[in-house]
DNA sequence: AAATATACATAAATTACTTATGCATTAGAG
DNA sequence: CTCTAATGCATAAGTAATTTATGTATATTT
């Protein structure tokens, strides 16, 4: 936390595109996910993540299923059908993001 | 413009680099010039360049001349030394952005 | 037994931006 | 030649994605 603010905007691309490749998550793991992915250097806010997860879900773009471990309750996600056209979206507009960036920035950054 | 919110964060590293680059340059002239690298798709609205403008100087990481072109004013920004420094840190937040982001939103494919 | 990790949640504060408005000069189209 | 668009600066109000702070409860590790 408190580290830049270029993530900002990204948060809803990155749940939307991690659930529609891994299935199923509940928020506590996207958190993990997301910081071992980025090496520790991604770390999602609990006050970031539950408002969006929530704000998606009212949008239609995920789904919830309440399941309980123990006593311990989950909410597991899911995208939609409109999810997935939603994450195409995003997707097009980060590449387009990133490449702009690579244009104006020339970072030293090997493309995959 | 309301495009898209990807763009939040990546104004000032985008102005100093740009500077330090480019040498000296007038606020219009980059607004023009970030629109012509990015084939139109980051229009940099002046609600957002001249307070932006005007931090990064505060900050001691511009400096600015003013002149006259017949009766029009131009501020011409330069970029200092600690700007310099910087914009060295930004460029590295900006490509281990870009970076986080590749992994998290291209998973590695498994081989066989 | 106490601290840390797991797992959810919301409210207030922050802040980079968009939108709107304003002023003045210059170039170009009709 | 007149009017619109472009050039060039500026600031204020509103927006929204976040951070920070706080809360509750269970499970695990030290």
């Amino acid at each position: 936390m408190a580290t830049n603010q270029l993530y900002k905007g990204s948060l809803s691309t990155i749940i939307l595109k991690l659930l529609g490749e891994k299935g199923r998550m509940y928020g506590y793991q996207i958190t993990q996910e997301v910081k071992a992915i980025s090496s520790g250097e991604y770390v999602i806010t609990e006050g970031a993540l539950y408002p969006m997860l929530h704000k998606l879900e009212a949008q239609g773009l995920l789904t919830v299923e309440i399941e309980m471990t123990g006593n311990r309750m989950r909410k597991y996600y899911s995208i939609t059908k409109n999810g997935k056209k939603e994450v195409a979206n995003l997707m097009t507009e980060m590449e387009s993001y990133i490449r702009n960036m690579q244009s104006l920035l020339n970072p030293k950054i090997e493309l995959a």
